[in-house]
DNA sequence: TGCTAGCATTACGTTTACGTTAAGGTTAAA
DNA sequence: TTTAACCTTAACGTAAACGTAATGCTAGCA
């Protein structure tokens, strides 16, 4: 048994759009077999697909994107001075902590934030129910 | 004592072009003082540069940054509803957790690779050392 | 006095990531 | 048979985030 998807059939379970997947492929990222014409995606399509919807939440641009699929695949080869694919690996891990670490300092923000909220509402609440002026 | 900043000292402090800095005061992120027709940025812009430039390591635009800023502004001054505060922070902290979770995988496929990695060299450090067909 | 450094504005250029027609081929139901 | 729902390519449009001139003011200094 070997699933394959249509490209709306990817759109609707990702959320996004035709245009977006062929833009995709248009830049590298995905490489769907063809039935005359149309498309065919694979189950490791999809998964490309799923990885660089993850990196673009995180703000990569298609290209880097691209890049780490092309990394990881010549890793996969080991055709790749593994050196260098090292050195690659710990640079964006450093990103990736960096993002890491802003993210908990805006969620800290956040509960900040939504605590302050919550009081006011709850003293508006109070004042609105005794006299204005208590 | 009020420390206060110029153009260059806040780009050479957070690594980027003036252009940017003007950028930012163009999509009003900042809006520094003037003397005559200089930028002299307080400690307040320095704080919101700070802030701006970690929204963008995280990948939000400059316009979504701004109303966040205006948010926080308007939180300030108890102007705005809290509830539908309270809904943007919720929208804005799912986000965040979302894009912690995908650090989370993406940090767990690099040590994944990490580690294959140096599988690999260990290998060809000891069949180095060796004849080829050991 | 003329040069250099640092600031300014205006405005056009560029890259990225698609959106949006336009124009058409294929299949299935009405 | 025509209408609808899929799919295709080609190509122009657009918003964001600056880069990059081009031009000009001003202050210090050899």
């Amino acid at each position: 048994m070997t699933t394959t998807f249509t490209i709306s059939d990817l759109a609707a379970e990702f959320g996004i759009t035709i245009r977006a997947i062929r833009h995709y492929e248009d830049k590298g990222l995905l490489c769907p077999r063809r039935e005359g014409t149309n498309r065919v995606f694979s189950n490791r399509d999809r998964v490309r697909l799923k990885l660089a919807l993850r990196g673009k939440r995180l703000g990569f641009s298609l290209a880097e994107i691209r890049e780490m699929f092309n990394l990881y695949d010549l890793a996969r080869d080991e055709q790749l001075l593994l050196q260098e694919f090292l050195v690659k690996l710990e640079r964006r891990r450093l990103l990736l902590e960096q993002q890491r670490e802003d993210i908990e300092v805006m969620l800290n923000e956040i509960a900040f934030f939504d605590s302050q909220c919550r009081k006011l509402l709850a003293d508006k609440d109070a004042t609105g129910k005794e006299p204005a002026n208590a």
